[in-house]
DNA sequence: TCTGGGGTCCTAGGACCC
DNA sequence: TCTGGGGTCCTAGGACCC
């Protein structure tokens, strides 16, 4: 009898703000916003606690990073701006983000995880997928449940992370990874969902099609106009009709999306297909009338892009820029060098050619600069 | 949802080559 | 010189994700 394929999603529990609790213990079961620039570090008391700035009177282009269930509570979430959170939350607690502290919990997680199961493909800095399949015990009965052994296993998993970190997690696990990234939202905070191909229809169809990893905005908003809200409503739809809707590739992968059908393989060894460095600035600064600070900034940014390049042995053929103007339309402009570069001159050269190929006659929000087609030095 | 920063992948047209 | 087809690279934009 072949082995079940087992693929887990763990999605560490509101990540950014666990890691500050454990910081700040006094701020448990408060509504916190983690987000914005420096300004706004606590001040550690004579008593030992701290004095925090909260969201009220907030100015600025900040957004929320994450927040706390106590701040989503109020209507708070992740990617919404912080003026608008303060209007929602003001007594909430903001603190700045600290991407060190959360990279060193990252970590901390994924080595707690391979430890029980090392075939791991890391989804950025709170989230995994786990191929569970060959893990000692994942193919066990309990009594008559056939999921009972990948359940323990599943459960060492989220022991280990707490023990390790002090964290919480969700994971769902399922026969593959589309399904597995649903699960696990499915009882978040602290949750644990398995589920088979045999639940599809009483679990999955009936959430909105928003879930399904691969629908965003754009095509939610297009589905939505066509009558289709749900997965189940989604999959009720025909192959060929949802191609002629959405076109070959996309519509085919909506059609086994809402199937539950995914046979990606794990990607257990991924290499960087770019680098980049990106601001957006306090006021919207002019070409010609703030020049000055413009290429102070692009500088630093071209600065920035090469030290991140040599810090892990890379470099980059293709420079690029990127721009948002005041009314927020963004362009790109790339040029592909002869070799590959890495040192921050050459970098700032060739992203200075293709500024000049764009017209500057808006006043300009956000400046970024890129190195793609990598290779290992 | 007046909207940060770091990414990936896809599409599509044009250049260029065989 | 023309026509035809296919492949790859480059560039720009857009959708989507964490």
């Amino acid at each position: 009898m072949p082995a079940r394929r087992w693929i887990a999603h763990l999605d560490m529990d509101a990540f950014y703000a666990s890691v500050e609790l454990l910081r700040y213990p006094e701020l448990a079961g408060q509504p916190v916003v983690i987000g914005g620039g420096r300004r706004h570090q606590p001040v550690a008391l004579a008593d030992g606690t701290h004095r925090f700035a909260t969201l009220a009177g907030y100015a600025g282009r900040g957004v929320v990073t994450t927040a706390t269930y106590a701040a989503r509570d109020h209507g708070v979430h992740s990617g919404m701006g912080l003026m608008k959170a303060a209007l929602r939350a003001p007594q909430a607690v903001l603190l700045p983000t600290d991407f060190e502290a959360y990279r060193r919990y990252s970590r901390l997680f994924k080595a707690a995880v391979a430890e029980v199961a090392p075939l791991i493909e890391d989804r950025g800095i709170d989230e995994i997928f786990i191929d569970l399949t060959q893990v000692p015990g994942a193919q066990d009965s309990v009594g008559h449940d056939p999921t009972g052994g990948v359940r323990a296993v599943a459960q060492e998993i989220r022991n280990n992370v707490r023990r390790a970190t002090g964290l919480g997690c969700s994971i769902g696990v399922t026969p593959n990874k589309l399904l597995a990234k649903l699960a696990s939202e499915l009882d978040k905070p602290d949750g644990l969902t398995v589920l088979t191909a045999a639940d599809l229809a009483t679990r999955i169809w009936p959430l909105p099609v928003r879930r399904l990893n691969g629908i965003g905005p754009k095509a939610g908003a297009r589905l939505a106009a066509l009558g289709i809200a749900t997965i189940g409503e989604l999959a009720r739809c025909e192959r060929g009709w949802l191609v002629g809707q959405f076109g070959r590739a996309y519509g085919r992968w909506l059609h086994e999306a809402a199937h539950g059908i995914d046979d990606r393989p794990l990607a257990l060894h991924d290499e960087p297909v770019s680098m980049s460095r990106e601001t957006t600035f306090e006021r919207d600064l002019h070409a010609v009338r703030d020049r000055a600070e413009l290429t102070r900034i692009f500088t630093a940014l071209a600065e920035q892009v090469a030290t991140d390049l040599q810090r892990k042995g890379y470099a980059g053929r293709t420079i690029g820029i990127k721009l948002r103007f005041d009314d927020f339309k963004t362009v790109t402009r790339d040029l592909t060098l002869p070799a590959a570069v890495a040192d921050a001159a050459a970098i700032r050269e060739a992203a200075g050619r293709c500024l000049k190929r764009v017209d500057l006659s808006r006043r300009l929000r956000l400046l970024g600069v890129r190195a793609g087609s990598l290779v290992r030095l």
